[in-house]
DNA sequence: AAAAAAC
């Protein structure tokens, strides 16, 4: 039992097995199902980790395999210490894993129930946007092992359909995610739900400060798992800029995917507007499209992901509501139609290609008005990021993107009503002088050299709000 | 500024 912190940061040997790890044949027998021999280098660290029974703080990006780095053990946790329910009717819920997304959620249980299906273990999932009636059938049928998102999971807890209880192990994935998403509150409540003596895993594609100070709150002599460099953007994803005037980023979008042939790409979104609208735009150019975000119904969300899994679909339009977690297999590019308001997201965004050492490529589009929000991911990422120009494009003015108020009698409303006016419309082509801007030459140059070596906390530059913030709240404030 | 998450 580790009494400090202890870093591993040695890979993994290359030609380590899942049979090295002393798992249950009935976990082995489902990897093998899948085909599963070796543990990606998260996996090989975290397991023999949690098998111990020490807390963890992981930072590691998706597609590292994370999930069946922390549900495997437990699995073999639950198998080998049985359940000391007096009476074996009772399921109580030993094993709580928490994400920020819905979705996540879900395919967190499938991972779960994939790797279980040979033990007479029983998971569930439970998250908002659906029917608790379903849910609360099979909590009452007894579970070990719950996956949830926070809001649902207490409304459950509030109905007295699941007890916290007996639970001994709790994940919480994603979990800067969810402090971004104000559910530290939420969290707290969870927590005090559960016995003190427990296993906590924390885990995190970015290790912010106020990550640390979370982890530090309710981790018991966490082992730190370091598997990507945090805050930085994988290497084998190439990432590119072109700069495109706003109001011809819907066409530059089309053009892009028309171009390089992409089947299988995702474009973020800052707004769900902006999702829907483009999405409406790429079908108009036949590209078959679908969006994705928190105002469509759960349904709707989960049809689209299923769609593009399929490959029904070529291209998912998505808010950030799919920025993580979400496990698509090797995606080969995703496009930012806009840069994020948040640099970390832009961590995240590209995170979902390049996964599981396959290369992918990283399409960002800018224009003037996201000069700051550039600055602020090159210095994330800590370097630059290509400005290319977008060969072959053509910027074309339409009705189509001319605010309303600026609508003149010239361009008659008929000329759209054909739809796709993009390659044919005669009166389409207006190309546009590229201006550049002196800063758009000027490369990223390092303001803060990085935070100084920083002794203990004793930083000079007056605390942040956001890190003001989180200290608030887990001094016990409610409200965010 | 925006999105996500419980009803």
């Amino acid at each position: 039992m580790p009494d400090t912190q202890l870093a591993l940061t040695h890979p993994a040997a290359p030609a380590v097995r899942f049979e090295d790890f002393g798992l249950s044949p009935d976990i082995l027998r489902a990897l093998a199902d899948q085909g599963y021999i070796h543990p990606t280098p998260i996996q090989a660290e975290a397991i023999p980790i949690v098998l111990q029974g020490c807390d963890v703080m992981g930072a590691a990006q998706t597609g590292t395999g994370k999930t069946a780095g922390f549900s495997l053990p437990i699995i073999q946790l639950l198998l080998a210490h049985a359940s000391t329910s007096a009476s074996p009717a009772r399921h109580p819920v030993r094993a709580l894993i928490l994400t920020p997304t819905r979705e996540l959620a879900d395919q967190v249980a499938d991972n779960v129930k994939a790797y279980s299906r040979h033990t007479p273990l029983r998971s569930t999932v439970v998250f908002g946007g659906v029917d608790m009636a379903p849910q609360t059938a099979a909590l009452r049928s007894g579970v070990e092992i719950v996956i949830a998102t926070p809001g649902r999971l207490l409304d459950h807890v509030q109905q007295k359909t699941l007890n916290l209880s007996q639970t001994q192990i709790l994940v919480m994935d994603e979990a800067d995610r969810m402090l971004d998403m104000g559910f530290l509150p939420d969290l707290q409540r969870i927590i005090n739900m559960l016995p003190a003596q427990r296993q906590n895993l924390m885990f995190s594609a970015t290790f912010s400060p106020e990550i640390k100070k979370l982890a530090n709150s309710f981790l018991k002599n966490p082992v730190t798992i370091e598997v990507a460099r945090s805050n930085a953007t994988a290497d084998n994803v190439t990432q590119v800029l072109y700069k495109v005037e706003e109001d011809a980023k819907h066409d530059a979008v089309a053009y892009i995917i028309r171009e390089r042939g992409l089947k299988q790409v995702i474009v973020f979104s800052n707004t769900k507007i902006g999702a829907s609208r483009l999405s409406r735009h790429l079908e108009k150019e036949g590209v078959k499209a679908a969006a994705i975000h928190g105002d469509k119904t759960q349904g709707e969300r989960m049809a689209a992901l299923e769609a593009f899994k399929q490959g029904t679909i070529e291209v998912l339009v998505a808010t950030d509501v799919a920025a993580r977690g979400l496990d698509i297999a090797e995606l080969p590019c995703v496009i930012n139609f806009d840069l994020p308001y948040n640099a970390e997201d832009y961590v995240h965004r590209v995170g979902r290609t390049g996964r599981a050492g396959a290369s992918g490529d990283a399409i960002s589009l800018f224009s003037d008005k996201d000069a700051r929000l550039l600055t602020d991911i090159e210095k994330l990422i800590k370097h630059t990021i290509s400005r290319l120009q977008l060969t072959g494009f053509v910027p074309q003015r339409s009705s189509d993107r001319r605010p309303r108020y600026e609508e003149s009698s010239d361009r008659a409303a008929s000329s759209r009503s054909s739809g796709n006016s993009s390659q044919y419309g005669r009166s389409a082509y207006a190309p546009r002088k590229e201006k550049i801007d002196p800063w758009f030459l000027k490369p990223y140059e390092p303001t803060v050299p990085a935070p100084q070596q920083d002794q203990n906390g004793a930083s000079g530059q007056g605390g942040k709000p956001a890190k003001a913030k989180v200290a608030a709240l887990l001094g016990g404030m409610p409200k965010r």
